[in-house]
DNA sequence: AGGCAGGTTCTTA
DNA sequence: TAAGAACCTGCC
């Protein structure tokens, strides 16, 4: 089916944000996997004579407004896009809005950084796949993330689809099915010294012990609580849930690139009163900028 | 070959 | 309560 975005939105910048390690280029077009749910998506934004099924974010003013979107076609049909990856794209809030929060004479850097980072969103990603992916990450590169992630769904997972190179897709295991892989499984999973917390956590989870469902409940503060008592997890990880997992764009999570921005661009502080309560989005356009020109850039 | 990477735990004062 | 070391693994 066709798509037609009014509104930011970029798959290589999504793809690059840091937020994800299932949605990949591959192909003429990307490769994302959520839970047990296969996409392949693609621009044909430059295709001539494609009919449109569906049109999202338009708005009476779009043309007033500074919008980054286009045309897509996904390997879903309809009744799926509206059941799951309208909402995985978070395809009912608009970015250009909230980017338009930014002043650029009060707040140059942050303007450049989301003039840079136009198109990326915060994806709607499940709180259970969100936790063991961010407990992985732990002084991981990227690619390291992904490599143990994809190692994890090949033993744990099961074969859901086949994707545009010809490679088996495999879900992101259940609770119960990651449940069932030992320590040293988990450590054969290039998981290093985190294998212990990712079994701990399929442990609790499986147990009832942790209902990451429940907690969708709970304000902010006592989710924190909750995540910070987990094995693994301390305050970066944390906020990296609460804003993936639970999408709840506010979190704001430091990593050591968000504290070189800060130290360097934000000696008085950054303006966390001002953009709530979407200080996430705005750690995520100076995350991607600060990756891709460094902290120092102005 | 030694250091370091998108942190957290454990140990020590 | 706070600072420092240790931690797996992979890649410079």
């Amino acid at each position: 089916m066709i798509i037609e975005i009014q509104d930011d939105f970029d798959l290589q910048k999504i793809a690059d944000s840091g937020q994800c390690f299932r949605f990949n280029k591959c192909g003429d077009g990307y490769s994302v996997v959520a839970g047990n749910q296969y996409l392949f998506i693609k621009d044909v934004s430059g295709d001539s004579g494609v009919e449109t099924d569906i049109i999202i974010g338009a708005s009476g003013d779009k043309d007033d407004k500074n919008i980054l979107g286009g045309r897509y076609e996904l390997s879903c049909n309809k009744k799926e896009f509206e059941a799951f990856w309208k909402n995985y794209f978070d395809l009912n809030s608009s970015y250009s809005d909230i980017r338009s929060l930014i002043d650029k004479a009060e707040d140059e850097y942050l303007y450049n950084a989301s003039e840079f980072g136009q198109g990326i969103r915060i994806l709607q990603q499940d709180p259970w796949e969100m936790l063991i992916s961010f407990i992985i990450s732990q002084r991981k590169n990227i690619p390291a993330i992904k490599a143990s992630i994809e190692k994890i769904c090949a033993l744990a997972g099961h074969k859901i689809a086949v994707d545009a190179e010809g490679n088996d897709v495999f879900s992101f295991p259940t609770p119960k099915e990651l449940s069932k892989l030992t320590v040293a499984q988990l450590s054969g999973c290039s998981l290093g010294y985190r294998d212990k917390y990712v079994y701990q956590a399929a442990q609790d989870v499986v147990s009832g012990a942790v209902n990451l469902e429940s907690w969708k409940e709970i304000d902010d503060d006592a989710l924190m609580q909750k995540l910070l008592a987990l094995y693994g997890v301390g305050v970066k990880v944390a906020n990296c849930e609460i804003l993936f997992g639970y999408h709840r764009l506010d979190a704001f999570p430091k990593d050591v690139w968000i504290n070189k921005v800060l130290d360097s661009q934000y000696p008085q502080g950054f303006l966390f009163d001002k953009y709530k309560p979407y200080n996430g989005v705005m750690q995520q356009y100076l995350f991607f900028y600060s990756r891709t020109n460094g902290a120092e850039t102005t």
